[in-house]
DNA sequence: CGAGGAAGTTAACGAACGCTAACCGCGGTA
DNA sequence: TACCGCGGTTAGCGTTCGTTAACTTCCTCG
């Protein structure tokens, strides 16, 4: 088949940072050690060096990557939306997607955020932000009887709704994808 | 003042309940140590093992009593209700004032329960397994066309809802209460 | 008044962990 | 062919951490 797309097999970066967030996932940042990451990829502890400056390196880059992802992603989305309605729509649409596609990854996000590095922290608190904002402003555009301190705890109450996935594997993902897209759209609709 | 309900003040034990909660909330279990949290609470360091037996003890008693809690409030709830519908406002009202009153424990509960030393863990899981289920009943109670494995994934959401306090104190107590309420109830109702 | 236990202290041990050092095999290129 | 850098190895270092030991202080009760 001449034209198959061939997708690149992982680097050994990319396998690392798939398996460090499995791990930091089940049991927390300083609860895996560096001999327990290597170990998952085949290669046995301090061989990490060969490819991170340091194990707070791993999340580093790790978290912003994620970050960066997840606002590009929202940005872009909203930049294809028609009115603020459908932003609305589709920011639901592409966290639900994300969050069902990277359970340990948002796992991590929200728990090992404190573990970061300081200038690491720094840019992914930034980034964060400005993916919170870009919630925020778009419920104001669709509802602007709401407050900017309700727009934003409600931002973060619609993360916590859709990022509950990593917590409940019992219907498959197109259930899933439908029920968590439903509720956080009833849920957005109830706000005054 | 002859009838004053003088508060009891808290023992030590409690004292250092709750500023180990506090300290894991920030940190992680792992990320805190012993020293820390003596420090918290004025005395240092291995006098801790003068109230505990161990440093899993400490997570393991504050888990499994927060745990004891919550189901004991849902309970209590659910049989003060005199129809499905109110017992699902109940739920969630006593969900969101726990929350609020206590976003350290709340934390530190979806955090560190991988980090409980395995019969604790187990007594843990147990309590939350019928914590859930006594919100999945309500749920189907009042809607009986919802399957179980959505209203057990309807549950989980509501709880990253409303957990999701911690992330946002840009309201104030009473304005929130009434946001988390309203959007977990909106959310309840959009499920088919 | 004297004994004893509760609650605290500091010192020290042993294990685990992050990281570095020193060394090795191998594939590609001058 | 000789070389060199990339990615791997094992050994060991320094530190941190949970826990125990030994000792002190003080309140209470017989």
């Amino acid at each position: 088949m001449p034209f198959a797309e061939q997708t690149a097999p992982p680097t050994r970066r990319e396998q690392i940072l798939a398996a460090a967030a499995e791990l930091f996932a089940r049991h927390g940042f300083h609860g895996v050690g560096i001999n327990d990451i290597g170990a998952a990829v085949g290669i046995s502890g301090p061989a990490l060096y060969r490819h991170f400056r340091s194990k707070d390196a791993v999340l580093g880059e790790m978290l912003t990557s994620i970050s960066e992802l997840l606002l590009a992603g929202a940005q872009s989305r909203v930049r294809d939306a028609v009115d603020p309605e459908e932003s609305i729509r589709a920011l639901i649409g592409w966290q639900v997607d994300f969050a069902l596609a990277n359970p340990a990854l948002i796992t991590v996000q929200e728990r090992d955020l404190g573990n970061l590095a300081d200038a690491d922290r720094q840019r992914v608190r930034a980034l964060q932000r400005r993916y919170v904002e870009v919630w925020v402003t778009t419920i104001r555009r669709s509802r602007p009887e709401v407050g900017e301190p309700a727009a934003r705890a409600a931002a973060h109450a619609l993360f916590g709704l859709i990022n509950s996935t990593p917590h409940s594997a019992h219907l498959d993902r197109g259930q899933m994808t439908d029920l968590l897209a439903a509720m956080a759209y009833a849920a957005v609709h109830s706000l005054t």
